[in-house]
DNA sequence: AATGAATGAGGCTTCATTCAT
DNA sequence: AATGAATGAAGCCTCATTCAT
């Protein structure tokens, strides 16, 4: 097993103020996340996890009632970070400011994600893969997504449709766009073509232009 | 068990070319495909298969020599409709017409992918939850999404880029683009919030102004 | 495993009509009864009976959905004849003659229910065994003690209260009397002294006698 | 949990010459008894019973070196009380004297066992769920049953016969008879029909009056 | 081709018991 | 004395797969 991975501190600073995970717990947790993005929950037996982190069966059944409990353990607090506050604070003061740009909140989206994807990346894999079949994740995803994330942007992109920045079409529709291209740019980046060399900051600018103007040509362009 | 699906059919044209599907077998592929899109490939049962398919249970292991086989033999067809020559025909004609715009390029494929998603749903879910865990399949979509898709594409986008109607930026990044955009788009249509009720035509003209122009306000637009 | 016993005849005999038992079955029935008598229902491993009846421990659960299921396939069929319509037939016929009298009413239960007993005495220890703790069995036995038995019972004692034979007390005492009376005989008889040599048919005319007439001397009696 | 019960006294009036018990060790032993009579033995888990105890698991076993020692702790001393010297010293005093009738002998006995009986009856309900399966409280009771219960009474048995109080048949069937009835009485009033509202007394003195008469009516007996 | 009983490996989970603290 | 984390054997049950019919 490798050294404490990134993801392991950002489920320990959710679970810390509770209670103290012990040393055995940690590598269960980290066995088990390791475990179920490469193969899947459904695929994964805790015995492999506990053998991978060198506990015996019932020592994972002592800190999780069932299997499924252990999932939750690992997928559910990720979620509220995944989709939640989004560096809200930064995030509100960045808009207040009087010359912040469009673009400048594009920016900081899309860098946020990014690093938190890449941080978080085998804790969002499994996310991703059962959501579809666990009806409690199913739930709060979209209750989190409409109350936390969507409404929120609606209001930033509002603001920038009064300010006269952004086109007067209906906000849904835009921040649709804007998350499917920015989910779209993370998960090549990180998931589909991982081993190409993208020159990140140069690829950032590119997405966040097209956002902004698309890709037609300006001169072909007399709309 | 419902009427005969639309992917059903599909599948049956992809296979009838080599040997001819007994009536069981249909059964079998039908009822294998709803209860793995519904729960997932590992967590279901060949038993809870047959049951529904109302065979034997070791019927379906003379037409398909393991579980993965039938696996297999249901998503690996699909894939090449889905990825592969979309309506390259058609395709080729209407870019070559010469007052055939972007747009129409645009729309033309995003009505066309959403019409296929809409038919194959339950397939494509599969497709989807299993690419990154079976090895053969994630090898097939790479080799089909580069070779069929991708560049195929390019050549179109480098056709519009030499008639100074796309900005010149490297063609791979306007795909991600596009691609992210069209794929979140009918995601968002049919499984995210597929209740909702859209104004499908409106949503697909106002999809590819974005695509074209951005978000950004042209009055605001100094660029 | 000892040749085909009793009460596994009984069993099939109350099976048959619904369904072939395979040979399979019989030897896991035949296994699980004697294993459960032995150590009791909880304390029974579902892979011993398998390894007992030579069959892999998979074969049981097909044809017994869980371990309780295989319990109460033993034991619930038996019950009704436990205590179900003991030899009512004959029963009736015996109380009908005009000439019959109680002694050989009691005479008649008596020879039956230790018969009875003796063929199916490792179900009927399951069966006690588990009636506590098996709320279905608890809820069945009660009925059936109540409807079948007692009412039928009652009958009796009442008919040969006008006649004049029996005390004209609450015929609920004189069953709970006679009942504890045989079921006591039965048990000493077969369980708590089996080793013992009994004159059979000595103890069964002085349990009648104790019954009739009780234990005291006449000679003393002025009641 | 309630208030200790009256049979915690009992035990630990056995136990009390020997050890002191902590306060503790009698949770555990209360948790015990609810647990095991309610479950049985065999479907108990230790964790449940150090959890209403309200004790860690491992305290249990400081105390008591096996599941099945705690089980032996609980049932073992109770066996002597239930089986052995029961009130014999009152007993034998009102055996001998001599205005005493076979009736206040019966009197005295059910009262006695009644009372004991309700006092401790989910551990008494452990004993007889347990004897059967546990080799030592077999012998035990056996051991105990002949030596201090049989032979006692044969004498009074015995006694009465020779007053002529008693038909001189064999002492033994004449207990066996006794037993029978006592103990079915018992049962039915405590266990099987416990909610039925009784008149308890009344029903003593109609037991005795069946042991000693029998259930015939006396004009009809020309014995 | 089809069946479905049979298999046995493996899955999740429970449990009595131990031991370092 | 007491704790409770840890153990690993064992328990019940499921499942993909085989094979005689």
């Amino acid at each position: 097993m490798q050294p404490t991975e990134h993801w392991v501190e950002e489920l320990l600073k959710l679970n810390d103020q509770e209670e103290k995970m012990t040393d055995k717990q940690m590598r269960i947790i980290q066995s088990a996340v390791e475990i179920f993005s490469e193969k899947g929950y459904a695929a994964s037996s805790t015995s492999e996890i506990a053998q991978k982190a060198g506990v015996a069966e019932g020592t994972i059944f002592r800190h999780y009632k069932t299997k499924k409990d252990l999932l939750l353990s690992i997928v559910a607090p990720i979620m509220s970070k995944l989709i939640g506050p989004f560096i809200i604070r930064d995030f509100t003061k960045v808009i207040d400011a009087p010359y912040t740009t469009y673009e400048d909140f594009l920016r900081a989206i899309i860098r946020n994600r990014l690093d938190y994807a890449r941080s978080n990346l085998p804790v969002l894999k499994i996310l991703m893969q059962e959501i579809p079949f666990q009806e409690d994740l199913k739930k709060q995803f979209k209750e989190l997504a409409t109350k936390q994330v969507v409404s929120r942007i609606i209001k930033v992109v509002e603001l920038y449709q009064q300010k006269g920045t952004v086109i007067t079409v209906p906000p849904l529709s835009i921040i649709r766009f804007m998350i499917s291209v920015i989910f779209g740019f993370v998960m090549t980046l990180l998931i589909i073509l991982p081993e190409a060399e993208w020159d990140e900051n140069e690829e950032i600018e590119l997405t966040i232009q097209m956002i902004m103007h698309g890709i037609a040509h300006p001169a072909s362009d007399p709309a």
